[in-house]
DNA sequence: TTACGTGCAAATAATTTGCAGTCCC
DNA sequence: GGGACTGCAAATTATTTGCACGTAA
């Protein structure tokens, strides 16, 4: 492991901003966030989770993403795959979503937002804008509301 | 065909309230709503109609509507309950409903609304009242909004 | 009668699991 | 070195399909 030697030598000019410097060695940063939420940082785990968080916000599927690693001669298994997807969903790297009865996706983007479905091309898109759900009647008692997930399905119109 | 008779002794006392001459015989009322939306009423379609529709609301799946056809000793395949299921959908007497990845649940209640889900026991519930979501995003350029699923998921509160 | 429905069993699709071998700490 | 992780193939679960037979119009 000899990726030491490049965040040593900037690491005067990293000083006042930790995140650039992490931003210069992504791999490296991977590992810490593997390493805090438990989860070893294997070959396979830090290879997915370049393919995921490398590129933005991404809603992909098992599939999908074996097929981009295979694209991407990452040698990893379909199993290795949804584990690994279920493992960074458990440690809230990932947010699952149920939009049709089949597939299930997966968002890299965590943080509160709804989003838009296009039923035709089974495309998902994040909403743009905060929407505010209004007024929710009160959760039935001894419960309480873990997550309020809005769907808006679209469809192209005709012409 | 006799069910005629129960009807027309009753005409008179119902002619100022149709929706209850229809309730006194809901079979042939259901054959009528599948006769109008180009589904042959047949044995086993109204039977599963009889299941579906005779209780008030409900959210069921493709498996537990078949248990509870077993359970009243209606002869009928898993496979018909699939294709009724999908049929009633695409007529507009159930809404399908995608909650989590796996299997989909059908809602007898295709009125607008919203609903509860509790993961621990995969229940859903409907929402007792109408939740406004507030402005929605415009649809992007060349779409519109075919529907909006709003799913308000439940944990069991400890203690 | 005749096209539409149904039952059954086999096919698919998405996902999970068991276990022998591999790799990080 | 030892337990966590991975790969593979087989098992499960949810659903669909093909085709011979049944039945409502």
């Amino acid at each position: 492991m000899n990726d030491l030697t490049p965040l040593n030598v900037r690491n005067a000019a990293a000083q006042h901003d930790a995140s650039l410097a992490r931003r210069g060695c992504p791999v490296s940063d991977l590992k810490d966030r593997l390493r805090k939420s438990g989860l070893r940082p294997t070959r396979q785990r830090i290879s997915l989770g370049w393919l995921l968080f490398a590129k933005g916000d991404r809603h992909i599927t098992a599939e999908s993403l074996f097929e981009e690693a295979m694209r991407a001669r990452v040698p990893v298994s379909l199993a290795t795959v949804y584990n690994t997807l279920h493992q960074f969903t458990e440690v809230g790297l990932l947010r699952q979503l149920a939009v049709d009865g089949s597939k299930s996706y997966f968002d890299t983007n965590v943080t509160d937002h709804h989003h838009f479905f296009v039923e035709e091309d089974d495309q998902l898109m994040d909403m743009p804008m905060e929407v505010a759900v209004g007024e929710l009647p009160a959760a039935p008692a001894g419960m309480e509301i873990a997550r309020v997930d809005v769907i808006v399905r679209l469809r192209r119109l005709p012409g």
